[in-house]
RNA sequence: UCCUCGGUAGCUCAAUUGGCAGAGCGAUCGGCUGUUAACCGGUUGGUUCCUGGUUCGAGUCCAGGCCGAGGAGCCA
């Protein structure tokens, strides 16, 4: 007897199959038992007759409990009135073994609140809408890695560990490092800058740490962020790059996780827009367009929220309103050089803007990428680090790089938990991640 | 750190002017051969977040505290 899994449920119909999972539901119609069941692949209605099977199994099935661990061996058969993931088809059940059975659920398919839900996150992630996420993310994640190891970049792990601040110390988990203070990674960039001296073209992927008193539904202290950095790269090729990177993780979740989309009532016409090139307006540009929202907003307070001068940064509300006005994700770029990183280069014949570039994704879902062309002249950034108040002697291995063979380079960052609240259609990122660290929250 | 809202049954919530603590869901028992968060009937349910105060009487009013949510600030 075969064991399958029910993603790929339609290969088998009309075959007698075995299923390992999880009851998820059960509906009792007397002589009729209908069950849910989860493998972890998929939701698969499976069916009990009482006429079918021995009687004392179908007092078994009668007794089932929502997450009882069973084994199900039945045929599989093509019925369009078959529920689940995905759906269309259902078992005939014939044998049924129950491994554990499980003592009375907390979380059923009714409404729950927020802090109910987090407190049981261990649990939650088998919920139907936090499976499908969770499943999306898995591929948000490989997709990432396809399209940059398929197009010559190297990954190269960066240090979390790490002895000096990037920039400011504010924002940073502080650790005991045998008697020395050391930092969780806020970025692996600067180490990437050394690596592209190396290799050419390389990404770093992993979790990064910010201790940001942020309480939004933007924002987690532990978050996963992917950092390509090109050698000879320009804030051009850097766009061409991120559109392209970004278009194939949409399309490859829309093309491998169109059932998971589905289970989470996605609106998926803006997301099948997403392909190159996106839409490229100057922070100057952007600017102007808020002064004039602004300015003809019924709404005083709406107005009142979208007011801004020249050289202040985005806020929520500024980014939601700006990718509003187009249907791809947006590039801003040459932002005011005083609100960016040290490290970013000023424009040539305008030294107060930088040639930055950050991505706001559409309908509200703010910044993803943020990316540079970076300093390689030695003096200049040097100058920069001083302006900034940085202490140089940290910085010495950076600088190191711009004494031998250095070269233009440029390079981003994407935030992953983001991104697949954006794929997703999240309302808060606390959902895209399987256990998300906040301003209040570190368990489970 | 600031602003706003909230904390009542396992869960989601209601409770009029300060006057008997309520509903739905869940669980459980019974019924039903096509359910999709099924439906119908029975049963089960309480430290009203904590401490103190006002009052004949407090879930409700007052003071202090704790916890949570939404937003702001912060945030390459």
């Amino acid at each position: 007897m075969s064991i399958i899994r029910i993603e790929e449920i339609a290969q088998h119909a009309g075959q007698t199959v075995t299923l390992q999972g999880w009851v998820y539901a059960r509906t009792d119609k007397g002589r009729l038992q209908f069950l849910q069941v989860r493998d972890g692949t998929g939701i698969l209605q499976c069916v009990v007759f009482q006429k079918e099977v021995a009687p004392e199994m179908f007092d078994v099935a009668r007794q089932l409990t929502q997450e009882s661990a069973v084994v199900l061996t039945g045929t599989v058969r093509a019925d369009e009135r078959a529920p689940g993931t995905p759906g269309g088809f259902e078992l005939g059940v014939t044998e049924l073994h129950v491994v554990q059975l499980a003592g009375e659920y907390p979380i059923s398919p009714k409404e729950h609140g927020v802090e109910f839900l987090m407190d049981r996150r261990h649990l939650w992630i088998r919920s139907a809408r936090q499976w499908a996420v969770l499943r999306v993310r898995a591929t948000i994640m490989r997709a990432i890695r396809e399209w940059l190891d398929s197009h010559g970049y190297l990954e190269m792990t960066t240090p979390i560990i790490t002895p000096n601040a990037a920039e400011g110390t504010s924002t940073l988990f502080e650790i005991d490092y045998f008697g020395k203070t050391s930092y969780l990674a806020q970025t692996g960039q600067l180490y990437n800058e050394a690596n592209i001296g190396a290799f050419g073209r390389v990404y770093c992927f992993g979790p990064t740490f910010r201790a940001e008193k942020s309480k939004t539904r933007r924002h987690l202290t532990e978050f996963w962020m992917v950092e390509p950095e090109v050698a000879y790269c320009d804030l051009d090729g850097l766009l061409q790059i991120e559109e392209q990177f970004v278009s194939h993780i949409v399309q490859t979740c829309l093309r491998e996780r169109a059932a998971e989309l589905r289970v989470l009532e996605r609106d998926l016409t803006l997301l099948s827009k997403v392909n190159p090139p996106f839409p490229r307006i100057t922070y100057d540009d952007a600017v102007q367009r808020l002064q004039k929202l602004a300015v003809e907003s019924s709404d005083p307070e709406q107005a009142a929220q979208l007011k801004m001068e020249w050289g202040g940064d985005f806020g929520a509300p500024h980014e939601t309103a700006l990718a509003a006005q187009f249907e791809q994700p947006v590039f801003v770029t040459h932002y005011p050089t005083i609100v960016k990183a040290f490290y970013m280069t000023p424009m040539a014949g305008r030294p107060e803007v930088c040639n930055s570039a950050d991505m706001l994704a559409p309908e509200g879902f703010g910044e993803i990428i943020g990316g540079s062309e970076r300093i390689h002249d030695h003096d200049v950034l040097l100058a920069r680090i001083q302006e900034h108040g940085l202490p140089a002697e940290d910085y010495a291995w950076y600088l190191d790089l711009r004494r031998f063979g250095s070269v233009p380079h440029a390079g981003f960052g994407l935030g992953v938990e983001r991104t697949v609240a954006w794929i997703c259609g999240l309302e808060h990122i606390r959902e895209a991640s399987p256990y998300p660290r906040m301003l209040q929250r570190n368990t489970p």
